[in-house]
DNA sequence: TAGATTGTTAATCGATTAACAATC
DNA sequence: TAGATTGTTAATCGATTAACAATC
């Protein structure tokens, strides 16, 4: 599988053209065409050959694309197979909710444990996932291979937590915190989802549209 | 306030400034640059000073920009002081922390009630929230301004629910539901919020990281 | 074979960066 | 006044779209 360097707008189409291709599975659609595709998800049919021809060329002059292949291919790029260990870090509402709610398997990721201060919590188990203290955090980490935590301390933990996962090596932090953590010497990989500006920018648009009218 | 054809780009770089300059505000700083500004998130003066640009003339020549000003200015240009009515469809685990968790109203936002379909909800109240069914939905936004739904239904409901709030004339739709919702004749402002797309970005990048090792 | 559709190269468009006169 | 920093125009860079030969 070639590929230099792959623009970050790239990157992030590629989860939405496998989303699309669950549901093309799920309707019992086999062959797809870049336009079809495209059509699906409001791309153009050359923007998704453009996509695609970053990593390899997974289609057939004349057919299109062969949906369960693609769907595989894509999911080969995205790393979905690894199997990757994760662990999250404060299971107040948003950790909670995460770690009964989200399946993170079916992403492919091995969800180990939940981590808190609150002793209430600690020992206890959520959706079969046993909440550890905080301070075993270290311990924990040093015989094990974690690529991924998944980051949902309240916003001024933030920037502490992120610190000492920094140094237990861990790989790369989904950080729910509504807090920009951006430690100079962060080595790991930082995907934020901030719920406040994704909300921000609907009202910018209510707003907009409302003026327009 | 002038302004032409924002780019969505802009737009989401809007709550960032703004989340800096809270970050400014607590850390005691009254005064800021382009250059700085841009330091804290990553951006460069020049893009910083084209942004604002796009929505009028907010800084003084020599000087910089006044912090509390500035901040109210993109809060403006957000429509974060309009009071927009919201109402919250499925009281799940992801409805629940978000009714229990987020900070709406800080936000701007009055989150008017929660509607679920399960008879053991419907009645309670989460953080003060009262839940109602679902039946109730249409008559309950009959004789009010509903400007967003946050829709937090199981992805195989959450077309039907699109319709639903699309024909009763709701402005925007918050979508938590992990499917596209893209009804044809769909009026409404949808900002989705896929935890998967982001989580399986944050992979790819633990894939690439491990290859060029 | 004729029709369809790919992968890729070239053209266009838009967004970011650089430069600089204006001015606090 | 001298220094700093804006707002804006011009230059550069990158991403999207269009076109088309290759070929299933």
């Amino acid at each position: 599988m070639k590929h230099g360097k792959i623009s970050n707008n790239t990157i992030r189409r590629m989860p939405r053209y496998l989303r699309a291709l669950d549901e093309l599975t799920a309707r019992g659609t086999n062959r797809v065409s870049s336009f079809e595709l495209g059509h699906i998800l409001g791309f153009t049919a050359s923007q998704v050959r453009q996509d695609f021809s970053c990593f390899g060329t997974f289609g057939q002059q004349g057919y299109g694309y062969h949906v369960p292949a693609l769907r595989e291919q894509i999911s080969q790029i995205l790393g979905m197979h690894k199997g990757r260990n994760a662990i999250l870090i404060g299971c107040g509402n948003i950790g909670k909710a995460l770690l009964c709610n989200f399946d993170f398997s079916s992403n492919g990721i091995n969800m180990l444990c939940g981590f808190d201060t609150n002793p209430e919590l600690v020992g206890t188990h959520l959706n079969g996932i046993e909440i550890r203290p905080v301070s075993e955090l270290g311990s924990f980490i040093a015989d094990k291979v974690i690529d991924m935590a998944v980051l949902c301390v309240p916003p001024d933990s933030a920037e502490k937590a992120a610190d000492a996962l920094n140094s237990c090596g861990v790989e790369a932090i989904w950080n729910f915190t509504n807090a920009d953590i951006s430690s100079p010497g962060s080595k790991a990989v930082i995907e934020n989802f901030h719920f406040s500006d994704s909300l921000l920018t609907l009202c910018y648009h209510i707003k907009e549209r409302a003026t327009r009218c």
